[in-house]
DNA sequence: CAATTTTCTTGAACTAGTTTAAGAAATAAG
DNA sequence: CTTATTTCTTAAACTAGTTCAAGAAAATTG
């Protein structure tokens, strides 16, 4: 299992002489996870952040009627946690789980902290990250005060194609928070427009 | 104008010697603004970065009719931007205007970047604060998907008294993604409920 | 404090999206 | 390949929240 992919993403955002990249990829181990399994389940505490390789996960909660709401995919070159219960170690409000087989390199939060401590300018590397992350969530949570379903379900299927590909309508819906059958009743209309 | 506000925030986050506490308030500088001017227009470029001491700001988005969809907002000790045109210096697709009289701490882009480059352990502290926030944007989501309006209004009067009491139902309203009229509507089912 | 503007309330008509149900299609499992 | 399970589709009934309209209350302005 090599780190091509990790390398690229984090040099990509800031440079890292290849000994500093060098011992950033040796805190980082392989962890394959098969379809269907739990990453995390709600109640425990996340210990680790995971960098995807391989495959796609689904962060979510459960209701007390079993019902998912998915907050997120974690597709390749994704990275995937529960940031509350990693930033501070305490129980998890969410699930993690492997859509398909996936493969991930993770980082317990100790040796994350060591990270930190032995090279300062990772801080700088998750500091960027997190901006963008932040800057993220803000355009996604304005699509949901701005758009109609219908305009969310399009605007998520050509923005992520390949991650929407690999996807259930039923985890597209659950991810957009519509029901599954008025994605059917979107497609539907779709393909009348069409003709 | 002092910054024992600002001081206390940071150090309650990461530790600083009082020098190198001295040397990050040197950087910030006071801004006040009237209440119902811009702080920034959309279009514009976010050059700044506000620690709030006073007073309370709003940032939204404005449709093609006009109206205001209101991302956060920021009162007491809150941090203002926007922060996907501050991070990369291009155009700003948010409004950020001043819904009382105002007095915040702003930093210029230029000087962060000096910043972190004198003191290293200033991404630490913003790497802490963007997580955290992070973690909040998830929550407001979580929120979104699985509260009714009725629930989200209450959480939000109730987590956040102060800040409410000081908002217009209208401004309640575009926060939350719901109209005045049903606000109003919520209102008057909790009154009848009291009796 | 009088005039003007904005916000708040109320109600009736409406609609985007949900719920329930049931059959068809696709996937997964033995 | 056959059976079981999950997903997808369709349609009808429903509802949470919107839209429109208009008056009352409150806040702002001169």
């Amino acid at each position: 299992m090599d780190k091509k992919a990790l390398t690229r993403y984090i040099n990509h955002l800031v440079t890292f002489s290849p000994e500093e990249l060098e011992t950033i990829n040796s805190y980082f181990h392989v962890k394959t996870i098969p379809k269907g399994e739990y990453l995390l389940r709600s109640g425990q505490i996340c210990r680790f952040e995971g960098y995807v390789v391989e495959g796609c996960l689904k962060v979510y909660t459960t209701n007390s009627k079993g019902e998912e709401k998915i907050l997120y995919f974690a597709g390749k070159d994704w990275w995937v946690m529960e940031i509350d219960s990693f930033l501070h170690q305490t129980a998890s409000e969410l699930n993690i789980r492997a859509l398909k087989n996936s493969t991930l390199l993770t980082i317990s939060w100790t040796d994350k902290e060591r990270l930190y401590a032995q090279i300062p300018k990772v801080e700088r590397l998750f500091r960027i990250m997190s901006q963008k992350a932040i800057a993220a969530w803000q355009r996604r949570l304005i699509r949901n005060h701005t758009m109609t379903a219908e305009e969310r379900y399009l605007h998520f299927i050509d923005t992520y194609p390949t991650l929407s590909g690999q996807l259930t309508n039923k985890h597209i819906a659950s991810y957009l928070g519509i029901t599954q059958e008025f994605v059917s009743v979107i497609r539907k209309r779709r393909q009348l427009e069409k003709t």
